[in-house]
DNA sequence: CTGAAAGCGCTTACAG
DNA sequence: CTGAAAGCGCTTACAG
């Protein structure tokens, strides 16, 4: 005796076909919604679909289809592990989002001179598309997709034109962030450590730290503005400066730096907010947990993930849709600025 | 004018035949090397699919061979954000070993009680199998697998029967790092802080805890044990307690454990090591950048990873392998503990 | 060792 | 509105 399920083959078009007496064409039309079909023996159909359980074979319809009904993530695979929070949880935006189009996510693993397995899947016609969750820093990823004419849309800036972008309003979040500050605790000496500023969302991240102030009483005090610290060596000269100017509040330009202000700041007995507040551009859950805990700019990476799947699939389904979609951001204010 | 390689068709097996003279039977049984073949004809295949740059499309190979040559990934998306360098490496893991055998990864994101995505995917064969990253605590990933008659692999422990494991071994992981603590400082006073017991892992690294005893000079002493601490009011009462016992050294059943322990220490002013050694079952880059870095276990999740994607390979293409594969670990000693 | 033909389970012109 | 048939690009008995 073995069990129900088990040995009763899988329905298929033909077996739904069959029971209702009428020919598999109409049977996949009444599926689809493709051509004329009655009302009535659409409903048959679905009727019968339901009780005998059928689900369409994926595989067999993607070959007639031409289209494999999977779009390929690529996810760096050399990334800091401070990043992996962000993919992971933008990786289940996606897989949610290709979930409710009856789409599946395909992993690409690429290293910055590795996109070996974006080029066999590529060969392979594995996926009708691919979301790049971070483009490599010379657009090489791209590029390979531009010319294997396959249909992309990346998360984050691209230095690739034409590009479709996904992206937060990075411009916007830091503006809103730098403003609040200023205007919580006036006069209020701002100052600022941003990172490398080839990544283009450090450029958007220092313009909208600018924009904050031309609306506001202050103005900017250059001696307190540190880009390009994207070393420990430089983090460190960076910070002896900045402190030497004795200023009330410093904005970090991403979690990973803010971490090491904090410890540094920690071992110089120097207090948070008392002696000094503490804000970031970019959250994470360290930042969260600190005590005080940081206030910071909040961007969603599951709706960034989602969006992307989802302007991906406009775009494998002919749908119009802008080229550039922007995401907002939360302000988080917390205890490291009271 | 329009780019060369755009407006010429992809190669197919047809291509191929024909350019050889002979048929496409012949061609598809060099390329799998399945029947009897000359070995001239041959070469002269595989010279013709290097020089036209054939590759076989693989949906239609999976059509009628009834296999997709995707592997399905489970991967919880309730998951603690301080385990996600843990998947992401896991996943980088399995999708370059899924490339190695030209098989691809497909995500499945799976909650508590939400296994839609793992039934879609099951419902629409769009995997041969499936390697669960993490199970649930209740069995029922594995259990729908079961039922789907999808073969599958899991990654760490399972309270299902029967189910294939590939995990690291925490046992003597565990029972290696108490052993050189006893060793390195005698006489060491030893305290535990472990997590959740109903945890298997947890299990696992009691275990190794305490059999790092049985050949020791010192005798475990009870009152530094401290079991199930899996919230932060359990935390404080068993850090509270411990202290009072005097221990020289705590060993910590995870990071997470580890971190609010080092951000307790700090706050009471305790100094690590000199005050106080402090080691951890399980590493994470947390533990590594903390001044002093800590001693801690290191497993490889990457390796975790391939090594699941290769065992679940083998078992769909019928190639003989263990039922449990357990892999190493790597003890580091770091300023902790010295 | 090789070829002609059927089949994998769908979709979609084409004809009615 | 519906059906018969060809086709998607491979694999694999079967016959030779």
């Amino acid at each position: 005796m073995t069990n129900n399920k088990s040995n009763q083959r899988k329905p298929q078009l033909e077996d739904i076909a069959e029971a209702l007496g009428i020919s598999k064409s109409t049977v996949s039309r009444a599926i689809s919604g493709k051509g004329r079909i009655r009302a009535e023996t659409r409903e048959k159909v679905f009727a019968c679909i339901k009780e005998m359980n059928y689900r369409p074979n994926m595989i067999a319809k993607s070959l007639s289809e031409r289209r494999t009904y999977n779009i390929g993530v690529v996810v760096p695979m050399d990334q800091n592990e401070m990043e992996a929070p962000f993919f992971q949880t933008c990786l289940n935006g996606i897989a949610k989002e290709c979930a409710v189009h009856d789409y599946d996510a395909v992993l690409i693993g690429t290293e910055k001179d590795n996109l070996s397995q974006l080029q066999r899947v590529i060969q392979n016609r594995k996926v009708d598309g691919v979301i790049v969750t971070r483009p490599a820093s010379d657009g090489s990823i791209e590029e390979l997709l531009d010319s294997s004419d396959m249909p992309f849309v990346v998360v984050g800036r691209s230095v690739h034109s034409n590009s479709i972008i996904i992206d937060s309003d990075h411009v916007n979040g830091c503006k809103a962030l730098t403003s609040y500050l200023l205007l919580a605790n006036p006069p209020e000496k701002l100052g600022l450590i941003l990172g490398n500023m080839e990544h283009t969302v450090n450029k958007s991240r220092y313009a909208g730290f600018m924009s904050a102030f031309s609306g506001a009483e202050q103005h900017i005090d250059e001696r307190l503005l540190f880009t390009g610290v994207d070393s420990d060596l430089k983090f460190s000269k960076a910070v002896a400066l900045l402190l030497k100017e004795k200023p009330s509040c410093i904005i970090c330009g991403d979690d990973v730096i803010c971490m090491k202000l904090l410890a540094l700041l920690n071992e110089k007995g120097i207090a948070i907010p008392s002696q000094m507040r503490v804000a970031s551009f970019y959250d994470s859950v360290y930042l969260d947990s600190c005590s005080p805990p940081v206030t910071s700019l909040y961007f969603d990476a599951a709706k960034l993930g989602s969006a992307s799947a989802d302007r991906l699939i406009d775009l494998l389904t002919d749908t119009e849709a802008e080229d550039t979609v922007s995401l907002g951001f939360e302000l988080l204010i917390r205890g490291s600025t009271l």
